[in-house]
RNA sequence: GGCGACAUAGCCAAGUGGUAAGGCAGCGGUCUGCAACACCUCCAUCACCAGUUCAAAUCUGGUUGUCGCCUCCA
């Protein structure tokens, strides 16, 4: 276990960077928002999914032992909406797109979680939540619908530094009569025409949006976690209705830390549907490795506003090529090198990637600085590219090899998937082309060039032998 | 209207008091049958103004600009 260097986190609720201390130690509880399944996921979707899977990573690769809950908001006005456009049920819909979601994130290299619960297989906890609000005072029951008393949670506003007077100032919907007080959330909801809906105590209907991610939480994590996620734009009003539902509920601290990732915008703007400048993962992956995608989200801070453009996918691949060009460059190396001693400069090196790999952990541990730790990476591409040769010792090579490939898998951008690629007609190919350019055949070495290119194979001649590679 | 964030080269992006990391693109080279890869070289004074300090991209005040939340949108 590696925590002897502490991590430090920008945690919403005190709006500074602190040092993570574990609830119990040498464990981590966290639970991050999930999408909500009425579509395919959307690139702005998959910015959380990609940070917080990469804060996770590093948490283990810390040493820590992390439970990792994510949730699949399953019943929604939108997926109802859907459902209804399409004839078919609402959980059709639901579980149609929970299984596209796993393909996309499978694709991004997301990390299943430990749990994946879904919204509509915990409704009974929701109930008894609901029940205990209500018990306790923080929550009534008006004409079907149920209520969470705002006012009477005390530290209501404490996440999104609101306070209440504010919010009733600023409110822009019509507010329903029913309610004690404006600010009043629901918690249950009844059943409208041709809904989905749920025995429960006060109606015919489905739980409200907030109260799913509070029981989830506390079923599969326990009343206090270490880390909550998502969004930002989940701070209010979602994050701060859990905090008011959890902390009336148990009474004790829901989440430790509060960590929430900037939005993805198009050409500078958010992205929407009514603006027709909405992605989603799936169609990007036709035109890129989703590799890329990840990269690309990992090259900026995660609490700073990222735009999504063409032109900077076509930099992040180049980028990310150049990162996996070096590894396949080792990994050749490591099969010609000899083992032999390390002489003095090698040594040397020896150290200096060591201390490359404390650089890389440094800007890890100071808020998951992705960005500045993917510039380790270059530097280590850079001494590996200049330094290292078929004349280096293999123990190097390969140490180096490991070195830089534990610090990509760490951020998930790479995938080894090279041996499945290789296949009879591309060798045979690459050697038939080895012989016309002995016999000076250019012509012809180019032709089968040109053949392994259309078929997305990409040739490159270098110093240590033929290298190929997908497009 | 209330609350908040941000402003670093053509593009992206680290850097929070000691004199600007890294990547992409581009220029000029080396290597190569060619191409690609790789390597070498070149490419910014940090939105603006004022202040604090021996010293500021980094702190303070102001100006301008961009963006977000206050609508069950990640």
């Amino acid at each position: 276990m590696n925590q002897a260097k502490p991590i430090k986190l920008y945690n919403t609720l005190s709006k500074s960077k602190e040092e993570f201390v574990t609830v119990e130690e040498g464990k981590v509880r966290m639970y991050v928002c999930g999408p909500t399944v009425y579509n395919y996921i959307h690139i702005g979707n998959a910015r959380p999914m990609i940070v917080f899977d990469t804060v996770r990573r590093y948490l283990e690769y810390k040493g820590y032992d992390v439970n990792y809950v994510s949730n699949f908001t399953d019943v929604d006005d939108k997926i109802i909406k859907k459902a209804n456009e399409e004839g078919v049920s609402a959980s059709e819909i639901s579980e149609r797109f929970i299984i596209e979601a796993k393909k996309d994130m499978e694709d991004l290299n997301i990390l299943p979680a430990t749990t994946h619960p879904k919204a509509t297989e915990e409704i009974e906890g929701m109930i008894e939540m609901i029940k205990d609000l209500i018990e306790k005072g923080y929550a009534y029951e008006k004409g079907g619908t149920a209520y969470f008393r705002t006012r009477f949670f005390n530290e209501y506003g404490k996440l999104s530094k609101k306070n209440l007077e504010e919010l009733e100032a600023g409110i822009r919907i019509a507010v329903s009569e029913e309610k004690e007080d404006s600010m009043d959330f629901v918690l249950w909801k009844p059943k409208k025409e041709g809904e989905p809906y749920w025995e429960s105590p006060w109606s015919k209907g489905r739980p409200g949006w907030h109260i799913e991610c509070s029981v989830m939480a506390k079923k599969y994590l326990g009343s206090k976690i270490d880390i909550h996620a998502g969004g930002e734009d989940l701070v209010f009003p979602h994050h701060e209705n859990e905090i008011a539902q959890s902390e009336a509920a148990n009474g004790e601290e829901f989440a430790k830390y509060w960590l929430h990732n900037a939005f993805l915008n198009i050409d500078n703007k958010k992205m929407s549907k009514s603006e027709g400048n909405f992605f989603t993962v799936r169609e990007i992956s036709e035109k890129y490795p989703l590799q890329v995608l990840r990269f690309f989200m990992l090259s900026a801070h995660y609490r700073s506003p990222i735009n999504f453009s063409k032109e900077l996918m076509e930099s992040s691949k180049n980028a990310l090529d150049r990162i996996l060009t070096a590894i396949n460059h080792l990994e050749e190396l490591t099969k010609i090198t000899e083992e032999k001693p390390l002489v003095e400069d090698e040594l040397k090196l020896q150290e200096e990637f060591k201390n490359y790999i404390n650089k890389f952990e440094d800007s890890m541990d100071d808020d998951f600085n992705t960005a500045d730790a993917i510039s380790v990476i270059f530097e280590m591409v850079k001494v590996s590219n200049t330094k290292l040769n078929k004349e280096s010792s293999k123990t190097l090579i390969e140490e180096t090899y490991n070195n830089i490939s534990t610090l990509c898998n760490l951020l998930g951008i790479i995938t080894k998937k090279k041996e499945e690629l290789l296949d009879k007609e591309i060798e045979d190919l690459i050697e038939q082309r080895q012989q016309a350019r002995k016999n000076k055949d250019f012509n012809q070495a180019d032709q089968i060039r040109n053949l392994l290119l259309e078929k997305g194979i990409i040739i490159e001649d270098t110093r240590e032998g033929i290298r190929w590679k997908r497009a």
